[in-house]
DNA sequence: ATTCCACAGGAAACAGTGGTCC
DNA sequence: GGACCACTGTTTCCTGTGGAAT
């Protein structure tokens, strides 16, 4: 164990990079966000609303992933939280994740457990009661106790892709049916800019009151983020500036986003610290861009479903990669575990979900008279696949 | 211009599970 | 304890599609 030892003392005895790691994870919000005034300043006036107990407009806020949509809103309502219990104002804001409460009965039972509807007599339920009885149990509450619930759903879209806009009509209409007080107002947050156009028109018109875009970072606008985040995270002489350009100027070039540009610092302080390097240098900074891709795929590989696995591998053997080959191929395998394939059907729809995750990628092609097909291919290194499978699964 | 292939993918239905309500 | 509800994963049924072959 004389190796394992030797680790452990070179890790204890080691100079850390890093002084205060938090700064780069999720959790931390700084107390302002840089870039973000004028997305802030909306959000605010129209919040503003309740000190004058009337209902805030409904705000959709819109932007890809890592341009700080969420940070500004939890921002925001935690100022707005304070300043209202300095008035003896009680506003209470629920903030959902539809992608984490992924079915319009579990966001009302989020919504429920936040605003304490649970510890009351007439409860709702993990299960059991219709969506309909949920919703009425959480406006009479609300009513009962006159309260200014701002309803705030992150990934709004992925609720209304799986539910449909059912839940948000009610909720967007139940300020007409809360006459005796109370009131609700919505704000809907959403990676996808289309999204509105799949809701009912009497939901976009009432939903779309107010509007905000966030626009991707810029190279400089993330070199900035990145340098201010690094000052309170690094040691002195750990990190240069031109390794915060290179960080900057690849993620930048790739998404624009400020969360997976910070995770690359990170992950690039731990691999420099690993490697007992005196300060973060380029290799550490491509070796980390090369994890996070790594890691991220091994990860949906190894916790999909065995039917899923099957699929994978099927397409890996597969020579043409058509859907008719690879499903062969797949029931083969199935019949080797002794297992019973899926239909095609419902391999299609495999297929479609690794394409959204980015593990395949598919292309229709017609052959005319030979009909039409798509052509698969796996876009992770075969070698990650083998990992994330194990050898156990593939030699079976 | 029409036919035909090999699917894609939407919609509805179903089975099984785990729960509440009355 | 039976009626009812929601959810997940799946099957069944069906319509639509692009372009080579006829």
């Amino acid at each position: 164990m004389t190796d394992i030892d030797d680790i452990f003392e070179r890790a204890a005895t080691g100079k850390s990079l890093l002084k205060n790691r938090q700064t780069l994870t999720i959790d931390y919000v700084p107390e302002k966000l840089p870039f973000r005034d004028q997305e802030s300043r909306t959000l605010a006036q129209s919040l503003s609303s309740v000190f004058k107990g009337t209902r805030p407009s409904n705000l959709l806020l819109f932007g890809k992933p890592g341009t700080g949509k969420t940070a500004v809103v939890k921002n925001i309502v935690e100022h707005l939280i304070a300043k209202a219990k300095e008035r003896n104002i009680e506003v209470i804001v629920p903030i959902i994740n539809a992608k984490t409460a992924n079915t319009a009965y579990k966001v009302l039972y989020e919504i429920a457990e936040t605003m304490g509807i649970n510890r009351e007599d007439k409860k709702v339920h993990f299960t059991g009661l219709s969506i309909g009885e949920a919703t009425d149990r959480i406006l009479q509450f609300i009513q009962k106790r006159n309260l200014h619930v701002i309803m705030v759903i992150d990934e709004i879209d992925s609720l209304v892709d799986k539910n449909g806009d059912n839940v948000l009509y009610s909720f967007t209409r139940a300020n007409e049916r809360m006459t005796k007080g109370g009131f609700i107002s919505l704000i809907g947050i959403s990676n996808s800019l289309t999204f509105k156009d799949k809701l009912d028109p009497r939901v976009r018109s009432s939903l779309s009151e107010e509007e905000t875009v966030f626009n991707p970072y810029t190279v400089e606008q993330l070199r900035q983020i990145l340098l201010e985040r690094s000052k309170l995270a690094f040691n002195d002489g750990a990190i240069s500036e031109a390794i915060i350009n290179l960080c900057a100027a690849m993620s930048g070039r790739e998404h624009g986003d400020a969360r997976k540009a910070i995770d690359l610092l990170r992950i690039a302080a731990e691999l420099a610290e690993r490697d007992h390097s005196s300060s973060v240098d380029e290799k550490h900074v491509r070796a980390a861009q090369e994890k996070m891709e790594k890691d991220n795929n091994l990860e949906v590989i190894k916790n999909a479903t065995t039917h899923t696995k099957f699929v994978i591998l099927a397409i890996t053997k597969s020579k043409n990669g058509n859907t008719g080959d690879v499903y062969e191929i797949y029931s083969a395998l199935c019949k080797d575990a002794e297992e019973t394939p899926l239909t095609q059907r419902r391999v299609t729809q495999i297929i479609s979900e690794l394409d959204q995750l980015g593990i395949v990628s598919t292309d229709v092609i017609s052959q005319g008279r030979y009909g039409r097909s798509q052509k698969i291919k796996i876009t992770v290194p075969i070698n990650t696949v083998y990992e994330a499978l194990g050898k156990d699964f593939i030699d079976r």
